[in-house]
DNA sequence: TGCGGGTTTCATTTTTTTTTGAAACTTTTG
DNA sequence: CAAAAGTTTCAAAAAAAAATGAAACCCGCA
């Protein structure tokens, strides 16, 4: 089927669930990005979002009129994220797509799929930071022990902060 | 001055200060970049953080081999954020940087500059979708109703958890 | 007022990231 | 088993972001 051209994606809109599709795209693009998520996430994330039914591939490339390499990968973003399951359908092949929108556990995985992996190279790049130091000056220099130690204590909050918020969140 | 040679920067490195550097370089140049900040912000704080004398923007420029664009651009990015103060040097026309080391404060001031307001513009968007919501189809709808819902609460706790955040860190 | 060091700005170039689309792969079905 | 539907992969194209460098700007000073 030929990809929706430009005006078709904006065609109508009249119904009240387009515009808020609209605009639930353009919030999610934008979280996402913040997140350092491509658009294409986004895209995908926020037409889900407000969709009653779980969406198959086809559906989504044809709504966001995005080739099927995007909305492949976009998928397995989420998928990785946790931020989609797929539903079966009887008597259909296709995978349906449906939005996991508890955000408490959307972000928890978030942090520990994204952050914390960074958190560990950090130590052991902090490690190699005091290697170097005490392996030639000894112990002289206050200086730069005072700043190593201030990172310590950063990723030190860091790693037990992060983890914990998802815990606070009240939603 | 001739910029550094791609040879210079790496030239000796066995003094255990110039090591540290390169290090710290490397660890900022990766969490500034997960904080969404480019490479350039990240290695001039880098340098900045281990160094015992404020530096001038040549000096940078010339230590990091990086264009007096870039410097330019990156110590304006690292003010806003108040990651560095200038000190004043008698006798000396040029502003010499110094960075600001208390990443409690750091990471308060990012939270105000650059979360903060995607805060507000979110809320605008929820309210113009329960606008659009509202004006159509009465109160019919409950999905539509309880995803809008859920929307406000993830900025609400956002907004309200994101600043608290910077005070529960205890470095 | 004009000079000169220091800095910022911004059009252009370079680099990096994202998207595309077609081929390859997988799985279901007749 | 072959055909077809669905999906993934990946090299190439496109788009976006960052870096460069030269011109413009600012400001103190002679």
């Amino acid at each position: 089927m030929a990809k929706a051209s430009p005006t078709t994606q904006v065609e109508i809109l009249n119904k009240s669930t387009d515009r808020l599709e609209v605009e639930s795209i353009d919030f999610f693009v934008r979280m996402m990005s913040m997140l350092g998520m491509p658009k294409s996430v986004g895209e995908i994330y926020g037409l889900l979002y407000f969709s009653k039914t779980p969406l198959p591939m086809d559906q989504i490339v044809y709504r966001l009129g995005m080739s099927l390499g995007s909305a492949s990968q976009g998928l397995k973003t989420l998928r990785s994220l946790k931020a989609v399951k797929t539903t079966y359908i009887p008597g259909d092949r296709r995978d349906h797509y449906l939005a996991e929108t508890e955000f408490r556990r959307l972000f928890a995985n978030f942090i520990k799929e994204e952050i914390t992996p960074h958190m560990e190279s950090a130590k052991e790049r902090i490690q190699r930071m005091e290697d170097s130091l005490s392996s030639h000056d000894g112990q002289k220099d206050e200086f730069y022990h005072i700043r190593i130690e201030k990172l310590k204590k950063l990723t030190r909050a860091g790693g037990r902060l992060l983890p914990a918020l998802a815990g606070l969140l009240k939603f």
